[in-house]
DNA sequence: ATATATATGACTATTTTACTCAGATATCTA
DNA sequence: TAGATATCTGAGTAAAATAGTCATATATAT
């Protein structure tokens, strides 16, 4: 019951492109820089990308001092968008990945567990929605959104 | 961000328990039956068994005849219960299997994602926290909880 | 031109998952 | 007491998923 990496990364990735953009004016941010100050590889940051952009969470600008710049403001950028962009559907079962039943498995008494696997992505669902990258980049006591 | 299928099995096991300890007088249930009626391999079964057992959520009983009884009434055994026993903590990322930021990373804005995963967790346990086998094998207009 | 950066597809090592196997121990029934 | 039935335990393995790399093409600023 973990995220992978890819989400993991994905989130950390978001929240320092938010930081480097709010510290050095409007131009775009490289994956070069994210990478250095998150300690991620920035070959597997650009896969990441891919679904970010794909998503039309952020926008790409080629060539030299080209980078990436979001799309939209922190606010309307939740954690639930990340993650659906680079993990794949929020969903505890493969069963639970859309609500028709007909998607569901052949067994007679599925419903039995599957009653508990929607409550539980819906909570998940409900809570991921709930934030976005504006209030994990907020400044705080820790320091934490002004690290830069 | 799935649950494997030890916890998904494990949570079908359990209901199935239950439905044939109602079924089946007081004698303990073995899993010979269980793994017939679900369709899982019994000596698949006999390893999530294991957990539950060590949780204390099932007693065996050894020998001919034997088989497994539930420990407590239905109402009193949570989803969160069984999964911890066959899956380990609920915790969508590993620093936050506990509350200890000691526990964390040693990034110095681990802070910001760690806020979203503590909130996720929280979540997924009360929403688990609150389902239990007895509201699960509760028999509806769709014969669930009656398939014995 | 050249350096810098994204774009894209494919490829690979490692880890995790999902099981299986063998053999020991306990208990009921005849 | 013999035999059948179950759990108990540790170890082993094939397949799938994950995490990450590589090579190469394309676009743009200087």
């Amino acid at each position: 019951m973990r995220i992978s990496t890819r989400g993991q990364y994905g989130l950390r990735a978001m929240c320092r492109l938010v930081l480097l953009q709010r510290a050095g004016g409007s131009g775009p941010v490289s994956l070069r820089d994210i990478a250095e100050k998150e300690d991620i590889s920035s070959q597997y940051l650009e896969q990441l990308f891919r679904g970010l952009r794909g998503a039309g969470l952020v926008e790409s600008v080629r060539g030299a001092k080209g980078g990436y710049i979001l799309a939209r403001p922190p606010e309307e950028i939740s954690v639930a968008d990340i993650l659906r962009a680079v993990e794949g559907p929020i969903a505890p079962v493969e069963c639970v990945e859309s609500d028709s039943v007909d998607a569901c498995c052949d067994r007679k008494d599925y419903c039995m567990t599957r009653e508990a696997w929607i409550r539980l992505r819906d909570s998940m669902v409900e809570t991921l929605d709930s934030i976005n990258l504006a209030d994990l980049c907020k400044p705080g006591e820790l320091g934490r959104g002004s690290t830069c």
